[in-house]
DNA sequence: AATGAATGAGATTTCATTCAT
DNA sequence: CATGAATGAAATCTCATTCAT
């Protein structure tokens, strides 16, 4: 029997290999991008990053630009799965447990999450597909959330989207410095705290109650 | 006619033609570079959108990268001014008038913000000589406001560190949508009734007093 | 008034430059190609050729590829001439003055017509809009011209798509080698005479009358 | 177990697969290099074609170049062949079996013959050793026999050499787009009476004898 | 000063060949 | 033997910079 036809498990073995090898590559693409932005990344410090030749890159993505394009798939799966979870806001906790997921995720992500901004910021087809498409979701789940306690008089009869917009870049404040890279990520216990301080302010600002 | 003759008057009209011309290609390259980013963006693009020829950028700057500079010095300008002007904050309408101050910066210059914050999203040295600098100046300016009022008892003891940012993440929220070009300009008009949203919320957050 | 207003009169000796330099590069492009064939040649043989650098091909020409059809234009237009003047076949002498004509495109042309006859033959979009329809046209003339003949009794009833297949081919046995490089072009006085023998060869075969 | 303790038997069978399966590859080969060209065509596009990997193309061949050396000589082993038996041309029906014998050789060997065909058109190694000298001895045949006939009054006394020129591309003009693939190949039954209108176009030419 | 063709270093991409499995 | 991922030399193409006009 010739050698062309491959076991079952020899398939597989080999299936895990490329899935391995190709994420070794992504992790070093999104690594050196993050640093210096995609068009100033040559294909040959992405190879060497991964300590593969030149030609190799070539064997997992058919161009330059694909490797941009995975990075952002990558950097996109674990937010989509947070928001998922998220599910419905309800209260302080939840909205709490939302910035929080948000840290672990960039944690997970860091590099990835940076290479995609720093695209997005000039690259209007990346900007739409991965990123406008997740923050408008994190909207929908804030304007809800403020829409029902603004009706039930709990919450100041603000623009929903106006105030989304105010947690969001509240938030965004604490982590583009992060993402940047001239920050340190807070400790996971830090988070907790970080996310309570976020919401709190969000809810009741800076001001002392003047009772 | 050797160019050395030339009258005090002359050579005035000369200086200003020269700055003129200066300005209308950074201008131009700016609008290029804010739209592809900065190594993404090639010299004859720059040139055409100046409408002169590729040799003539070089009669002007030395070097690709010094227009990038020059845009970055150019987009400062304004900031350092308005930070010179905006003082000491000393109470809501100070704060008022910093952020809606902002929003005109970002009218007047907004190619150069753009293609400033793109490369200092990448570029240290950018980042630090140009964003860095700035940010901390009015990180500072929030700060003494921050813990003055806490010390007399008007805002809750928090972290003066942490309010600065968050007062600055929330403005950023509003502002980084429209250096993106995915949010439109506030109107002049609408621009006072924004500040005024921004500060109050920051001062009071979302939630109704409870009393 | 800057320089960027030329006079009509340097526009124009711009325009024949870039028009000169466009031909040189594509002469040298066309031996070296009809040389080697064009995928073997690369670039950087083209640039040498021409004597420019390689990257100065790419101020004349948008790809390597583009240089390629240019050449197979530049060898079509004579023979686009030719036909034209040759208008109708009416008897003996004006398919002599056919075939001689041939040689003379074929000596004015020769590193173009060898260059496109080598792509011709494994390019199906060069044969048919450069090779293919010129034939065609020929074949016709040949075809009505035989028609004609046999009509009146002159010529045997042969297919005449047939014999202008075999004129033809009589001719590109002739022609080929030379193309090839493997025989010499026929000297101007020579080319009268083998266009005569082709000619009688044709009409009346080798054979001599039994009468 | 290891294949040095092979049976004669064995032995024999082993080197008949090899065989085998080199001449699928050739086959596979001369197919893609027929339609693409020698330079234009990978070592991917060969093992594809062939089924196999690209690596195995190496155990049965040294180099690409290697293959398209056999695949000339594949495709010049049945002219040798038919060469041999043509023997003497004699008289008429000598002449019409050489022709018709060629249609078959070109039926039998489309692909190779085809790909051998271009790349004598660039490469003069393969011009001369498998394509030239093939020719030179059909011409020979044929000279000789113009010759012969020619002595004994049957033919005119034109130059052998040029009549034996004018044969072979009288049979090239039929043959080349058939090779090309723009001509479909005559039937079986078609090449005989094609062959003799070939032969006795040479012979007599397309004029009707003026008795 | 202004021009834009020329340059060549360097970027992306291809592909014949090797070699560990 | 068969495989196909890895390799890196070489190909095509880009573009900041120079320079003759």
């Amino acid at each position: 029997m010739p050698a062309r036809n491959l076991t079952a498990k020899g398939k597989q073995r080999r299936e895990r290999r490329i899935a391995r090898r190709k994420r070794e590559i992504l992790a070093a693409a999104a690594h050196v991008i993050a640093e210096k932005g995609y068009s100033s990344t040559t294909t040959k410090e992405i190879a060497d990053a991964a300590d593969v030749a030149e030609g190799t890159l070539y064997n997992y993505f058919p161009s330059k630009r694909e490797i941009l394009l995975s990075i952002a798939t990558e950097a996109d799966v674990p937010m989509e799965r947070a928001l998922q979870e998220a599910g419905k806001l309800e209260n302080r906790e939840a909205m709490i447990a939302l910035f929080e997921g948000a840290f672990d995720i960039t944690e997970a992500r860091l590099p990835f999450l940076r290479a995609l901004l720093t695209e997005a910021w000039t690259d209007d087809g990346i900007l739409r597909e991965f990123v406008t498409a997740r923050l408008r979701h994190v909207a929908q789940l804030l304007q809800a959330f403020i829409s029902e306690r603004a009706a039930d008089g709990a919450f100041r009869p603000i623009d929903p989207a106006l105030g989304a917009r105010m947690a969001m870049g509240t938030f965004g404040g604490m982590i583009l410095p992060i993402l940047r890279g001239v920050e340190p990520l807070p400790s996971p216990e830090e988070r907790h705290a970080l996310a309570e301080l976020i919401v709190d302010m969000l809810l009741d600002g800076i001001r002392v109650r003047q009772e």
